[in-house]
DNA sequence: TTCTAATTTAAGGTTGGCGTAAGGTCGCCT
DNA sequence: AGGCGACCTTACGCCAACCTTAAATTAGAA
């Protein structure tokens, strides 16, 4: 289970031969999800709607050359590119003038050099570091801030403790749906979670007094007898 | 007057016929300052007596390789590294891994892709527009430069040590929210970090003699029990 | 080499989150 | 209405996680 297999490839190339060559290479490393173009134009169409993850653009195109393609798909997106060149056509473009492509490679080509080229940036762009984060969220009169493990209500802070914490993130992952207390000790204490139902309840109790105006009177983390519980969605 | 013909590059590379070579394409091109070393101990020496400012590491080296003096160079620079490698020997490590080397090429290679690729290190390493230089900020009572690594507070001047702003570096970078002690022994002692946590609190004390007003009530880098560490967010 | 500073190891001390338990309250069902 | 089971509430003691200090070791510089 690769996450990085799972990612959107979009190919543009005007000669088919290399095109299809290249569509083989990524399928035979596992790669499934391959947009292809032959031109400037299907390629920015399908920057915008599918919007790939990484484009491998060709520097010679009939109706536009790579360069303003780039040009064109930064107007609106940042998403990481990688030139195929003619040996000496453009490299001092290429390198020279940063452009904000991130690689390049020299036709003609090994396959296993444009993957390994195109997996380390895949891995650079979306390493967990730059990976999307856990937001900060809304509940009733207070704010939640999950990876700050802090909740600020009434300009008062508290800070959540590591059980209360693995709670609460399982509550807001299934926010606006019932969990089970089953599932809810599954995720503070682990699989061999057993005997831990009062236990719960205590931390329930301590996550209310944070959360909730009038913790005897819980309007976010509501009790559902004999279900569970659940978080009250909001936004 | 181009200030990257400027810089001076080490070379590293076993066969004296291709360290000749490379050193012929570099001079032709205007470089100067060229350094060069048969063998890793050589090259460790000049690194530490001449800094470069960039090095082209073959993998294949007599006494230690390549990535071996990838490792030792880390421990006291952040100077780029270009890898040259023998075709698909190396390719996965060099690439798969992040080793810190910021490119590679396949041996043979023509001259002017290394140039070209040396060109771009460069001027994506030191160029001011790329420098993405690190913020001096505050923190509580103390004022921070990361890259003086030196802690200002109460009139007092305080050097952080290579450990110590390894680990304010990760907290900063996630500043407000927490980072657990496994990612905090990653960024200082890499990914086999193991059984390093006490020394971890140790060299979080240290941190907290220099930043904190007192170290033993920390406002800054604070403790979260069961979960980590957190730089507490100031604007 | 020798000296210095940085880092690691080790050992004892401290504490706050956690789990337990006991009594109370509430809602549902007959 | 009354009983029962599910859930609430509070308080307290324990102990793992964390702190603190000092001494030992290592690495770097001269």
């Amino acid at each position: 289970m690769d996450a990085i297999k799972n990612r959107k490839i979009l190919i543009v190339e005007d000669e088919p031969e290399i095109r299809v060559m290249i569509e083989g290479f990524l399928r035979k490393e596992g790669f499934y999800r391959i947009y292809s173009a032959a031109d400037s134009e299907t390629a920015l169409a399908i920057c915008r709607s599918d919007k790939p993850d990484i484009a491998i653009l060709d520097v010679m195109l009939p109706d536009m050359d790579g360069f303003a393609l780039l040009t064109s798909i930064r107007q609106f997106s940042g998403m990481p590119v990688l030139f195929l060149s003619a040996r000496g056509e453009d490299e001092d473009r290429l390198l020279g003038l940063g452009l904000g492509a991130d690689d390049y490679i020299v036709k003609p080509f090994l396959p296993r050099e444009l993957i390994l080229r195109l997996i380390a940036i895949l891995k650079r762009a979306y390493s967990p570091a730059s990976s999307e984060r856990l937001p900060v969220f809304n509940l009733g009169v207070c704010r939640v801030d999950l990876e700050g493990a802090t909740v600020y209500r009434a300009d008062e802070e508290y800070p959540l403790t590591a059980k209360e914490h693995a709670l609460l993130l399982k509550l807001y992952e299934n926010r606006g749906r019932i969990v089970t207390s089953d599932a809810l000790c599954q995720a503070a204490w682990g699989d061999d979670s057993y005997g831990y139902e009062n236990t719960l309840m205590v931390h329930v109790r301590r996550i209310r007094e944070k959360i909730e105006a009038d913790p005897s009177k819980p309007q976010c983390l509501q009790t559902v007898r004999g279900l569970g519980y659940k978080l009250i969605a909001k936004e």
